[in-house]
DNA sequence: CCAACACATAAGCATACACTTATGTGATTC
DNA sequence: GAATCACATAAGTGTATGCTTATGTGTTGG
């Protein structure tokens, strides 16, 4: 299932991280590993989780494979959050309304 | 880390189903089991995970236990989403407009 | 082509996680 | 106050997960 593979995609802080960083500009792999401690095998690993959970989506550039943000899976995310909006605090309460158009 | 608590509380299909049951409306541990096949430390160990998220909370209602949906949890996830609004897919883009509320 | 590079996959291992059965705790009812 | 009910906690177990080392695959440059 989808929303099952974004949670547990999403439950990793160093996948979170790798997601945050990718958040900040596309990149390849290996820039992603610059200034992080994590082995290679490790790297691949958690993109291939994130590119499955389509939170990560890749695309080969020459022998580098250039990652960036899936905006699908957020939608995802806001479509899952969009269920509870019922109990959303009153803080964000504006929010309700223009979910609204979310919805049809 | 609390950010951490919530995804991996999500990342359990279980506890999902749980946190929606309790979307429809709070009750106590007892019903939460009710048509579901789950054995009763089961319940209390993944109602305990939930809470600790701040994704659900729970009162005291003489011997049972009233559980509800704490809006706290949902507020932290809509936080961690904002962060990314600049790759929200353009189908829910009104959300961008009325999110920069939520940020000063 | 073949050496080097960027990345993916395989296999093994230690830990985390979700479940089980058994027992403990707090509140009600008779 | 003793039995019962609603729930929490403890301890043990199988499986999933994230890491490691080793090797495979695809691309480029000399």
């Amino acid at each position: 299932m989808m929303e099952n593979d974004i949670f547990k995609a999403l439950a990793d802080p160093t996948r979170r991280m790798i997601f945050e960083k990718l958040a900040s500009g596309s990149m390849n792999a290996s820039s992603l590993r610059d200034g992080v401690e994590i082995s290679q095998p490790a790297m691949s690993q958690h993109l291939a989780i994130l590119c499955n959970a389509k939170l990560v989506r890749q695309e080969r550039r020459g022998r580098f494979v250039n990652y960036e943000v899936d905006p699908d899976g957020l939608a995802m995310i806001a479509n899952w959050l969009a269920k509870y909006r019922a109990y959303w605090p009153a803080r964000i309460d504006a929010l309700k309304d223009l979910l609204k158009d979310m919805d049809q």
